[in-house]
DNA sequence: ACACCTCCTGCTCATTTGAGCGATGACCCG
DNA sequence: CGGGTCATCGCTCAAATGAGCAGGAGGTGT
């Protein structure tokens, strides 16, 4: 990468070669017989002018997405899809925003009239939701109970009813909390004809959109409505992360829990069918969650920010 | 140039493909195995990146050299090396050290053992004489007489002298003025020795550094040394520039004067068999005679800074 | 539903390109 | 001056590449 391209004639020489090569797309031979080289030297000349950093190739997209950082992880974790959103912006809503409406377009691309498309709960979901444009007719399958929030505006079933609308596709979708009391009621909720017709859907769901939330407080909506004796039995089953209350440890294993008896949702089996499962995370402080959603397997595609993205790789 | 590469997955996969390829020099054949497409689409990726301005190839050199404006010119005006100096810096004599060191690189880039090097008389050429480093042992021949300067520190006699010295070569020099009073005395002179042994090395003469003047004051030094009536009368003969004596009107021809029967140098005809002629002219007033020169086709090398080169192609 | 239409994909063949090789020439040191 | 050393140059052959073409899928407008 020093500059050993010779004298000032040889360097002029040079970045005319590479000029004709790089900008104006013309052949070795052709720019050989301008300048009354052999191709050989030409292409000797134009070796020297990468090595010496005469020419300088960069690859940036002036889009939102930080195509070299998205490239990084979705190799490093092995990923069918990655997309880092580049906003310096750090506040939960603008930031459920812009990775909505980046997880939009990533789903309306790779989505087919053939798939079958499930959706989690989870607010950055429903942010998706909103953003999503006219998709081709498909069945748009709920995955997932409602948790109602303190400030609630959003909860999957709308999600759900307005991406089916949009698609033109079937809804299939029910009524129900996420949690509940005892395992009985979730017995029996799971009976109710709505569930049970959503749920049988799941084998056939090809793609999924999810959220994840890291096993502590203010980083999960479930950790959040759950009970303390619940929290602290799985914190000490191991329990990381909870993807749309599917409960991996850190080392991205499915930990079997008591709650999941009470939960109404798709389970770790289910989810590992679906092929491409995409996971929207924001926030830094829920990097371990997401690693552990990365590990275990579960989670093939990622809609995430740089600061989450960097956090990641820092300690991934 | 518009940005339409598609989703944002497809954005990822073009950048990654395209780092592959341009960046890690990867062929498009490994690239397709690697990302299981076919070479022509991963063909079609790389020119999409390319179209899109996804992907950006800069040449730039980093030293002083403007080598996108150096081949511009060196092209414009069919030269055989152009080298363009960036330098904000506007002062005579740091412009002058500048192109004097720029000077001395690009000869001893191009000088040959073979060759046998004439110098004019001019400033700059003293100053690429000071810069100039080891040459093989070349002779070296002076090309003109010597004019006083009112604050005199060098002239080309010393140039000649170092030059030879430095290349340890045979140094063909002579004490003479430039500019004599009458036609008598000149023909006198040729006729001296040292004189005459001089001019008849320069058939000989492959490579020429010289001046180049802008025929008004203050912006040739022959002019400035000029009799009132000599500088009307070459004006009138629509002199524009002198390269180092020999007089050229600004559509390049060169001009028979008065004058040159009453000076000791180079003649138009004999400059005009030497290979290689370099110039090195600053100073943006001296656009128009430079212009001259470079129409004339006895210059064939330049060397100069970029505020020049601009203003050569401004209105060139 | 049907035909049309456009875009996308992958093929073939001719050209371009890269890696390695021997020859030539310059340089260095005795 | 002469031998050794090194870099540079252009060639050969095989792989890589680009241009043009035909088939097919998906979308669209009656």
């Amino acid at each position: 990468m020093a500059d050993q391209v010779g004298g000032p004639a040889q360097v002029v020489l040079t970045a005319s070669v590479a000029r004709r090569y790089y900008l104006d797309g013309r052949s070795k031979v052709e720019i050989a017989e301008e300048f009354g080289l052999s191709r050989f030297k030409v292409a000797r000349l134009i070796d020297a002018a990468r090595d010496s950093g005469l020419v300088r190739i960069e690859i940036h997209h002036q889009g939102e997405i930080d195509v070299n950082l998205s490239a990084h992880v979705q190799d490093r974790f092995g990923l069918q899809h990655a997309i880092i959103v580049d906003t310096p912006d750090d506040h939960a809503e603008s930031l459920r925003q812009h990775l909505g409406r980046a997880a939009a377009e990533l789903l309306s691309e790779v989505i087919t009239p053939r798939d079958v498309l499930g959706l989690a709960w989870a607010r950055s979901v429903s942010a998706m939701a909103k953003s999503l444009p006219r998709l081709p007719g498909i069945p748009v399958v709920q995955l997932t109970g409602a948790l109602s929030l303190p400030n609630d505006d959003d909860c999957s079933v709308d999600a759900v009813r307005d991406v089916a609308r949009a698609s033109g596709g079937r809804a299939f979708l029910f009524y129900a909390p996420f949690t509940v009391p005892d395992a009985t009621t979730a017995r029996a909720l799971r009976q109710q004809p709505e569930v049970a017709r959503t749920f049988g859907q799941l084998p056939f769901v090809t793609k999924a959109v999810v959220g994840v939330g890291l096993w502590e407080c203010g980083q999960s909506t479930l950790y959040d409505a759950a009970e303390e004796c619940d929290r602290r039995a799985l914190r000490h089953l191991g329990v990381c992360a909870d993807i749309s209350g599917v409960f991996v440890s850190a080392d991205g294993e499915a930990v079997q829990t008591d709650l999941a008896e009470r939960m109404i949702g798709i389970t770790a089996e289910q989810m590992r069918a679906i092929p491409e499962v995409i996971a929207i995370p924001y926030g830094t402080a829920k990097a371990p969650a997401v690693r552990a959603a990365l590990r275990s397997g579960l989670v093939s595609g990622l809609v995430t920010h740089t600061a989450l993205a960097h956090a990641l790789l820092d300690n991934g």
